[in-house]
DNA sequence: TACTTCATCTCGATC
DNA sequence: GATCGAGGTGAAGTA
């Protein structure tokens, strides 16, 4: 990886056109060829930047360009999308390099499938008297995230988001209308299930009679520190 | 900034947890507090980072974790939501601090907004005799793009993408069916215009009657370009 | 390889 | 401040 901090200008042309003025910025240039060029705020999203698989070529600059104060060029042209980016430095305040090998990678944990697996486990947090029939319900058009049914027996097809928008009521809307032209399993009544749910997707849904369910996933969590406690 | 070289091992504490093993990295502290941990490959996104606001202290390490080669720890804590980044550093590699300043930022050109700005200008690109009514017409679902009249008076929505596919349709869909429900709007037909436009995208469309407009944004930034010479 | 869905999304505009 | 939609989205999983 090497490291420069350096007066510059840059220019990009791609899906859109983008230039930043003259400043002071820190240039990273990655060992797969990659350039992100970051200013001293914002959050990790740099102000410019090239992804792999680029390739990286020094131009020599013009008369007028040194005129301008333009020690060295860096054309950054990606390997497939004929993107590129244009580096103009001008005065360089710090240049290293250093070896960093491959790095091993991040290990997460508490996404988003947990929460299907928590609410299968506690699937009472449907309603009273609920049973799971399965998780990832088979169907033509794809998995309904969890089926079950209700006191009455009758089937619930449940759609899980970490937030809910209105593309989930749509696909839930999908599931609903394919499963109940199938006589084997209609009635099916529709259940949203998030962490947050939009306005605008909370309102679609109970247009069309699907229930909102709001999911509280450290609570969610604790129902289970509970059983371990028990137990 | 400060510009760190380091090896190290990271956990992260927050929306979920995670957890970098040892590995040498750079560590990038900004000047708003945020830190950013880099590898040398991967895209722009950092392995682990925090956003300001935020907090670093240095911690000292403890008997056991001096033992194990650590020789300081970082704690970053963010200002609001308790998220908590832990780094403990091993060897340093590099450490230099440089003078940035505020950064002028970014000049955009050629997004949605400006695509919508062109188009409402050049309303007549919608087919002879059209007239444009609003940009942003707001409904109960959400803003319709543009609502132009045709050479009829008939309402006409328009929904605008960059990259037109089937999610864009489907939107589109929608304000047509709510605005076809209002008498005094109705009856409402419905263009999808884009600067590319996936074939599946405009097979939806034709297929619910809607109809498909490719833009060029370069040609209608021309048309512009030509007004300002005539006048 | 292409497609879909998720994200500690980020980021801006607007209410 | 909350919300909504776009992104040069990126990244991971799946068919």
């Amino acid at each position: 990886m090497r490291l420069v901090i350096a007066q510059c200008s840059v220019d990009y042309a791609g899906r859109l056109n983008a230039h930043l003025p003259l400043a002071t910025r820190l240039l990273m240039l990655k060992a797969d060829g990659s350039l992100l060029i970051h200013s001293d705020g914002g959050s990790y999203k740099p102000l410019n930047w090239m992804s792999p698989p680029c390739s990286l070529a020094e131009v020599s600059p013009e008369d007028d360009q040194t005129d301008a104060g333009i020690t060295a060029i860096w054309k950054v042209t990606h390997a497939k999308t004929a993107d590129e980016l244009t580096v103009n430095l001008y005065e360089v305040i710090h240049d290293s390099a250093h070896e960093l090998g491959i790095d091993p990678g991040l290990i997460k944990d508490g996404v988003e499938s947990q929460l299907q697996k928590l609410l299968a486990e506690h699937i009472h947090l449907l309603g009273e008297g609920h049973t799971l029939v399965r998780r990832e319900y088979m169907t033509a058009i794809g998995p309904v995230d969890i089926l079950a049914q209700d006191a009455s027996g009758k089937s619930v097809a449940v759609e899980l988001k970490r937030r809910g928008d209105i593309d989930g009521v749509e696909q839930l809307t999908r599931y609903l209308e394919l499963m109940n032209r199938d006589p084997h399993i209609a009635p099916v009544t529709g259940v949203f299930a998030a962490q947050e749910i939009k306005p605008q997707a909370r309102k679609l849904a109970e247009d069309r009679g699907i229930r909102c369910l709001l999911l509280d996933y450290d609570a969610m969590r604790g129902l289970d520190d509970t059983l371990t406690r028990l137990f």
